[in-house]
DNA sequence: CGAATGATATACT
DNA sequence: GTATATCATTCGA
């Protein structure tokens, strides 16, 4: 395995981060069952300076301390009382950006993942920041994981290039109270793939 | 289209 | 301490 390491997590640009997120692989590997996805649609969260961003203005509390953490942690939070979003650390300590993973191949474990979404239809299995973490078994267990060293969950490098021309950049997905800030371009899609609309 | 569903932030007593 | 509004969503009608 290759496992991403700190300095691919620890750089400023977050936005850049989440492009070269795509296609590589997260990884699971909980209670003894190992599942894995290809990463295939993320969003970028830039801190202080982004409305949509749970620690914009600085704002830092139990929830998003992690954010402030130095690149390379998990930030699972649950969103509407149901879903749990997975988010990846980036940046140096003191700068809370982190980037959202919306959507994941499933690839190894593939029966696992059946079983935790109770539910055949395999095309939509890993699309929405939801299903992304049903498929993987992700909940607030793992907040604040250290993706370099646990044990648990990490992100391993591929050796998939993706072409510029293949990585679609649009306007985040529901956050529409964040403005002006809810029309930037901070949300990428891996356009190979047929279950992306 | 709208209900489900609970942690969290914020504003109170 | 308690109350209430608010969600980085999904599924099924």
């Amino acid at each position: 395995m290759m496992r991403l390491e700190a300095a691919f997590y620890q750089r400023p640009d977050v936005v850049q981060i989440a492009r070269e997120l795509l296609g590589k692989t997260l990884v699971t590997n909980l209670s003894g069952e190992l599942t894995s996805g290809i990463i295939c649609e993320t969003e970028a969260y830039a801190g202080v300076d982004d409305r949509a961003s749970h620690a914009f203005g600085g704002r830092r509390t139990a929830r998003t301390d992690v954010m402030f953490f130095e690149g390379g942690y998990a930030y699972v939070y649950l969103c509407y009382g149901i879903h749990n979003l997975f988010n990846v650390v980036t940046n140096y300590q003191g700068i809370p950006h982190a980037v959202l993973i919306r959507g994941i191949i499933p690839s190894d474990g593939l029966e696992i993942i059946a079983e935790r979404r109770n539910r055949k239809l395999f095309s939509k299995i890993g699309i929405g920041p939801g299903n992304v973490s049903k498929s993987l078994g992700i909940d607030l267990q793992l907040n604040q994981e250290n993706l370099i060293r646990s044990n648990k969950i990490w992100i391993e490098n591929s050796n998939l290039h993706i072409p510029l021309k293949d990585i679609l950049a649009t306007p985040r997905i529901g956050v529409d109270y964040a403005g002006e800030d809810a029309k930037l371009p901070y949300r990428f899609v891996w356009k190979n793939q047929a279950t992306i609309k």
